[in-house]
DNA sequence: TCGGTTCAGAGTATT
DNA sequence: TCTGAACCGA
């Protein structure tokens, strides 16, 4: 402690000067933010107005000042991207390392805290992580277990049941149950839960769900890390779910101060369990002083803003804000209509080759649509004509299924309770222990209460005396890695597990061996990153989680134990014990999935949904299918609620720009495999007009059936093929589009109707034209109902 | 144990 | 229409 103190202290020499040019650089509502005094505050930070940036300096400025030492400071972030970010931009604003720190996403940190108090949180010191798809591997082997029907209890609904649950800071114990169906979920839930305890496995929800028990629960504890952390900064505070909000006021105490930075306008994840009413809860509940608003953007130009604001300003359920620059107006904002969905991805190809020809960067220009399917056909157009693309999202690193094997072999060696880890990898590679043998290991398990691992022993026959080969191999993994550093027990298990000479026999199995190398590369930067020692032995322990701690080594007291252990935190919390490096880099590898895709550092346009591309910015934005049904999704276009945050999603996907956006919908576009004629978005109609400009000449409809199109567009369409007018588009921009399917059948998407029968609803979706014509209705009582036009008799309503 | 066929489902996603 | 998962036969 003495020497930490002495080190920020000698630090802080040198630092002061730097954090005072750091505050320069700041415009006034920033440097306010970054100075304000020891007190709650909430920073409404808009798109593009250096939320990041406060968020860092702030911290460095309590540091230099000397109100807070590196050590008392917790910084949460949602993403290891967001986390690492922070820690980057900290390091080159401070002299000092920021290893003290307890920086990191939610998930990191309460995994942190329960590596250090196991013990006290119930669980084995070698507990695992499971990511998403290892829950739902658990959950379909707990209900194969029980002999739960699939049908009646689907896998993914009772894991997304859990999920909720926990997220909601619910044990099973604590959720109200009034329909006999909730009542067998709750079941469910607590033998999930059980089976996850007898394997010593945690889902990323259990994380922050026992770090809350733990410190609900253990008071010296509590106090200790409420004494200790006295400044707690929140990163995207409208992202928080109630168990994180849970968890920060259980860590602030009366004692800490809370630190909260968000955008009530940049909401857009409420559907994984996201309360924007945690920041209105936070300034009641805090008493917060100090709300401040950073409305000065320093990302698009003036045109694009606007377009922002207005768009948003539809919104009622908001704190408001105004976004501003002084860039100038930049360009107006591109809006294109295309005949369907190819036309549109044709038109775009070519946009960007003409921007690319121009002299921008493929990789400032952004592809973005509402929707993962809507990226085929934007694609299949990219890839036939030969422009470079990168698509986000998809498959990630540690999510492949050749290094998933090989973690499994690695936990199994770790934790042999792990009955998923064991099912992954006891026949792979195939060594003729089949379905049957495992099933009768399972039953042989379930009488004894124990392990497969443990009861592999006890099964009679061939099986079992594979089984015995299997047991025997993973015990010698671990005798024959004793030694070993932690690159090198990756190496070597994925040798002399077999796993390195089977994907060499397959044909395509290069990648996948080239995979598995990798992940020795990956022990060993994660083994640099952390500081560990080379040479450490992987079982060796020496560190309290991922991240850990400064070089100052301090002596703390294992209370528990009644022995005294070496723990590298400067801060010895009440029974701290440490892990190994092969514990922690298991974690790493649940909790970080890695890249998903290679080709990072090509000159490529970047596609990605616009959830995806919250956060980042681009020259050239390209917002396609911006359609009725589509964007809004026709899922949230029913509540009041979810069109809100639909607008959201489009305020984000807006505020991606700097100094172009395009705005594009198509009349038709194919999904599920039908045509659909959609209306453009109602979002379009929102923005001022004065502020775009319409490209091209307006496309002819596609001629229905029913007779010639051409008729009912050639009075309005002064502009068509006519390329030179593009600009003249603009004085009859708000005709609707697809018209074909308007104007034939007399309804349009957004419609409210009423049906004899259904009641009330709203029509979603139309496709086809005259006596074939069907509306897609979503009923309030009915669900959704395709109806044919010409036979269900509709009224208008509402 | 693999490979083909069938069938349902189809929003957004981080940890 | 397309995809992924599950199931069945060789």
């Amino acid at each position: 402690m003495v020497a930490a103190h002495a080190q920020v202290r000698q630090a802080l020499n040198v630092t002061q000067g730097a954090a005072l040019r750091l505050l320069e650089q700041l415009n006034d509502r920033q440097r306010e933010a970054v100075t304000l005094p020891a007190e709650h505050a909430l920073v409404l930070a808009g798109a593009g107005s250096g939320k990041t940036r406060v968020l860092t300096t702030r911290i460095a400025w309590l540091i230099s000042t000397g109100q807070a030492s590196p050590h008392g400071i917790l910084a949460v972030t949602f993403t290891n991207k967001a986390a690492r970010e922070m820690l980057t931009r900290l390091s080159a604003m401070l002299p000092i390392e920021p290893r003290g720190m307890w920086i990191g996403t939610f998930h990191g940190l309460a995994n942190r805290m329960l590596r250090a108090h196991h013990r006290d949180a119930g669980l084995p010191h070698t507990f695992q992580i499971l990511d998403s798809q290892d829950q739902l591997a658990a959950i379909k082997r707990l209900l194969r277990t029980l002999n739960v029907d699939d049908e009646k209890c689907p896998p993914k609904s009772l894991q997304h049941f859990v999920n909720g649950a926990k997220e909601e800071g619910r044990r099973a114990g604590a959720v109200e149950a009034y329909d006999e169906h909730t009542r067998r979920m709750v079941e469910l839930y607590a033998a999930y839960d059980e089976q996850c305890q007898r394997e010593g496995v945690v889902d990323f929800a259990e994380l922050l769900l026992r770090s809350r028990e733990l410190l609900a629960r253990n008071a010296p504890l509590r106090e200790h890390y409420r004494a200790r952390f006295r400044h707690i900064l929140v990163d995207e505070f409208q992202d928080t779910n109630t168990l994180q909000y849970e968890w920060l006021k259980l860590l602030a105490g009366e004692s800490s101060v809370l630190f909260a930075v968000g955008d009530d306008d940049q909401s857009i994840y409420s559907f994984r369990g996201a309360r924007v009413a945690n920041m209105a809860a936070f300034e009641r509940e805090f008493r917060v002083a100090h709300l401040i608003r950073l409305e000065q953007n320093y990302r698009s130009h003036a045109n694009i803003l606007d377009c922002a604001n207005a768009l948003i300003a539809h919104n009622r359920n908001r704190l408001g804000k105004n976004l501003w620059t002084d860039a100038g107006e930049g360009e107006p904002v591109r809006v294109r209509e295309s005949l369907g969905d190819a036309q549109e991805a044709q038109w775009l190809v070519e946009e960007i080759r003409s921007l690319v020809a121009e002299g921008w960067m493929r990789s400032d220009i952004a592809v973005l649509y509402r929707s993962n399917a809507q990226s085929r056909v934007l694609e299949h157009a990219l890839f036939s004509s030969g422009v470079p693309y990168r698509v986000y999202g998809g498959l990630r690193f540690f999510e492949r299924a050749e290094i998933k094997h090989a973690l499994a072999y690695l936990r199994l060696m770790e934790n042999p309770d792990d009955d998923g880890a064991f099912l992954r990898v006891a026949n792979f590679p195939a060594r003729g222990i089949g379905a049957r043998t495992l099933e009768s290991l399972q039953d042989q398990a379930r009488r004894s209460g124990t392990g497969l691992f443990a009861s592999a022993a006890s099964v009679p026959g061939a099986g079992g005396s594979r089984l015995a080969a299997f047991v025997q191999l993973v015990a010698r993994l671990r005798a024959d890695t004793q030694a070993l550093s932690l690159p090198e027990v990756v190496a070597h298990v994925i040798e002399a597990s077999g796993l390195v000479a089977h994907y060499r026999s397959e044909r395509e199995g290069q990648e996948r061996v080239e995979n598995l190398r990798e992940l020795v590369n990956a022990a060993a930067s994660f083994v640099a990153e952390e500081g560990i020692a080379t040479g450490t032995p992987a079982n060796l322990g020496v560190a309290g989680g991922p991240r850990p701690a400064s070089s100052t080594v301090a002596q703390a007291f294992d209370s528990r134990a009644g022995s005294t252990v070496v723990e590298t935190d400067a801060s010895a919390a009440p029974g701290a014990v440490q892990t190994t490096p092969l514990a922690a880099f298991l974690a790493h590898a649940s909790l970080e999935a890695g890249e998903n895709q290679a080709g990072e550092g090509t000159d490529a346009v970047q596609m990605m949904t616009v959830h995806s591309a919250k956060g980042l910015e681009f020259d050239a934005v390209f917002l396609t299918g911006l359609e009725e049904g589509l964007f809004p999704h026709e899922n949230s276009i029913v509540d009041p609620q979810g069109l809100e945050e639909e607008r959201r999603l489009m305020y984000v996907a807006i505020t991606r720009a700097r100094k172009r956006l395009y705005l594009s919908f198509a009349q038709t576009r194919m999904l599920h495999g039908h045509t659909r004629y959609n209306l453009r978005s109602r979002f379009l109609d929102e923005l001022p007009p004065a502020l775009l400009k319409w490209l091209g000449a307006r496309p002819r409809p596609v001629p229905g059936p029913g007779g010639g199109p051409a008729s009912r567009w050639g009075a309005t369409s002064a502009s068509i093929s006519d390329g030179r007018g593009a600009s003249d588009a603009r004085h009859e921009p708000f005709a609707r589009s697809a018209e074909a399917s308007g104007r034939a059948t007399g309804w349009r998407v957004g419609q409210n109707v009423a049906h004899a029968r259904f009641g009330e609803g709203v029509i979603v979706a139309i496709e086809g034209s005259g006596e074939d014509a069907r509306a897609q209705v979503r009923f309030e009582r009915e669900g959704t109902k395709w109806l044919a036009l010409a036979i269900a008799r509709l009224e208008p309503c509402g």
